[in-house]
DNA sequence: CGCCCATCGTTCGTGTACGAACAAACTGGG
DNA sequence: CCCAGTTTGTTCGTACACGAACGATGGGCG
């Protein structure tokens, strides 16, 4: 249908539009979505002060701190990880032993994971760094523009 | 699932929180950008209706629809993606025969791209599913609340 | 008890992300 | 003209993200 005008004058296939264009990248929330996440996982990356330590691995060990001991999967669906992404954060933060393993005994399909004692000690120390982060990201908006903005955001989560 | 209260109240320091987390995942920006970013999405694998094209490829064709002829590096700024990443995006839709790359005669650093014809007829028909996937990851807001909502996003985004 | 079906964790393949290091090519200043 | 510094595109390594298929286990129901 609808196109854009410019080229259509020319015949310049190569076809751009200073004027009018139908599709905006710019404007688009998916666009918008990605760069707002793009911007926080810099300042994640800035503000943790651990170099290993990435979004995703943090997330899993301050729920895991929350809930208490876990199977993989749970945690993964508190954390929105499915199970195949959940394997490698986990398989790296027991390399880093910050989580420990153990078989369910009333299960035996399960994993049970728990904070181990260098996890809970970084879980402590980490967890102001946690609020400053959310704090920086949030950075451009005034408290009043943080509330409505979050609250908007978390009706677009499911 | 035994957990939490019971154990705050002896002294293990596994300390999880029943009652006051200091720390509530699903309460920082950060996880509540991701996973709308994680719905929009599956939004745009649901509604592009071509199960090979991605966002970042959808994005990389929209945006040289939109300004013409360009250098990868140029097209990456435009979309956001550092050069790395777009090597990749770029050598897939080349590999779909959606763009073609020739070099630039006045900078032989240079790598110039266009759509092909394929990719100026995928262009045209996307473009309607484009705006409604911005529309569908938008759906739970009212018009007025998308407004605010991309207004705000927007800051937050460099 | 036996069978169907769901769940748990793993592996594979593909596609973002991005830091780091490179070689080739351009730029500007002296 | 030459050197220093920058830009362009590529490659490597690591870490999400997720569909798909898999083997092992568990639960429910006839």
């Amino acid at each position: 249908m609808a196109w854009r005008a410019a080229d259509r004058a020319e015949l310049t296939s190569a076809a751009q539009n200073a004027d009018t264009p139908d599709y905006l990248l710019e404007d688009q929330v998916g666009h918008l979505l990605r760069r707002a996440h793009q911007r926080h996982t810099a300042i994640f990356q800035a503000t943790i002060g651990d170099d290993q330590l990435t979004p995703l691995q943090f997330a899993a060990l301050m729920k895991l701190a929350d809930v208490g001991e876990t199977s993989q999967n749970q945690l993964g669906r508190l954390t929105a990880m499915d199970a195949a992404t959940m394997q490698g954060v986990i398989k790296r933060l027991i390399g880093r032993g910050l989580i420990e393993r153990r078989p369910d005994p009333d299960d035996r399909r399960r994993l049970l994971l728990t904070l181990s004692t260098d996890g809970e000690a970084l879980v402590a120390a980490a967890t102001a760094r946690g609020h400053e982060i959310s704090d920086q990201t949030l950075g451009p908006l005034s408290a009043a523009e943080r509330q409505v903005f979050l609250k908007l955001l978390r009706r677009l989560t499911d």
